[in-house]
DNA sequence: CGAATATCGATTATCGATAATTTATTATTT
DNA sequence: AAATAATAAATTATCGATAATCGATATTCG
């Protein structure tokens, strides 16, 4: 089969896979939307192995669920679990903070370029290049820690929290956590690992803690722009 | 692979994957083994679709890695991501302890059975048993800390650990740990969470730092019995 | 009427065959 | 003989069709 146009590059389940995490990641497939295989095969001119692949993959990575003979939805994250993930995602870049001080002490001009994107974009009310900006400043720490197994797993978990919803409270307050980035930046360029880490927590502990069920209905799907700018 | 006599209770992809994961474990698959779709199928009398489902799921787990149009490798891990490995895993359980102080608090019985029954492997020469039951301990720990998601990490980390290789070092000494599984009880029957972390962290670390490309070829495929009892 | 069961439509799971791609082998040229 | 091109072999990726299973509805029997 010629790609119509496009970059042939790619095999036909990996542009199932993103055609779908896209769909769902902006909101086109909310929580608990089946997925059939051969709906989606004939929808894309393609047949049911590569949509079933596709499936299995994001399956794999959280994004949708499925029972034998059932089939496959996308998958409803609950209240408890964004928690969770807070939580986990919180001593993750602590501990990878402390393991990267080394590495970034001196050294902080990328993550002080994402700090200021994040800022130009938050002026603008551009939320989603905000939220990007602010998510490589995160990750960049991370790679920075040298363990690659560390980063797997933050990446596992981003694109678990990514992909269902993004806080109100991150969207509503983009400047808020300003002070705080800088602060954490200033503690790298000390060579204060163990600052920065205990920073990071401390502020992704907040989010976990705003996080309960009476909020759930306040989540917004990623993506989605927000219409009250 | 025969299911004659009743019901199918489990897929035949899901039947594919135990039988290809328990070669793996075992060590009938090394690393870096080919594994042909169409040749696997025809061995279980089954088609490609469902071996490469499973070979597929294998990789998300990590087991077996896969090149596009180049096929499926047992997976060959370095020292360095062993050495992550243990450091990751090292302070997952000290935030799991952290996490369970309190639900383990004068309830510590479980653990306790565990040690017990690890101790009297190790008596016997067992280290299969041995390496079982210190293990379920370890796992105890974080599903007592309630957090799924670190659960969900630490068994991705011991799949991948497992699969591959067991530090000799592990063999060989299997009563040294004793004392110090021991003490973590003890921490943890005095609701002392942050002492039972320390220990369970220094613990792992010092697996992890026993980890060089020198001791590469002192590596057993785990499920092989040492010849040396 | 109501519980158990047979049937139907929809969808997943599996199969066998074909196309696409890589790797190995042979032929050709210099 | 070395390098390159052409061909063949092996294997993965994809396809179209069939079998197995589920959920809902209709049907039978007490």
């Amino acid at each position: 089969m010629e790609q119509e146009g496009g970059i042939p590059r790619d095999s036909i389940s990996n542009r199932v896979k993103k055609w779908i995490s896209e769909r769902i990641l902006n909101g086109t497939y909310p929580p608990g939307h089946r997925l059939v295989e051969l709906q989606i095969a004939h929808e894309l001119k393609t047949s049911q192995g590569p949509v079933r692949e596709a499936l299995r993959e994001l399956e794999a990575s959280g994004l949708v669920e499925s029972e034998p003979f059932k089939g496959t939805r996308v998958r409803q994250v609950s209240a408890r679990e964004m928690q969770e993930a807070y939580q986990v995602r919180a001593f993750i870049e602590q501990h990878a903070a402390e393991l990267a001080a080394f590495a970034l002490r001196d050294n902080t001009s990328r993550l002080q370029s994402e700090i200021v994107a994040a800022h130009e974009a938050a002026e603008k009310g551009d939320i989603e290049t905000f939220t990007r900006h602010k998510t490589v400043f995160h990750r960049q720490i991370v790679e920075a820690s040298g363990n690659s197994i560390l980063l797997r797993f933050w990446d596992a978990l981003q694109f678990e929290i990514r992909s269902q919803v993004i806080l109100s409270q991150e969207k509503f307050s983009p400047l808020e956590g300003e002070k705080l980035h800088q602060a954490i930046i200033d503690a790298f360029r000390n060579g204060n690992g163990k600052l920065a880490g205990r920073l990071l927590r401390k502020h992704l502990l907040g989010f976990a803690d705003t996080i309960d069920s009476t909020h759930e209905a306040s989540w917004v799907h990623a993506g989605r722009k927000s219409s009250t700018g």
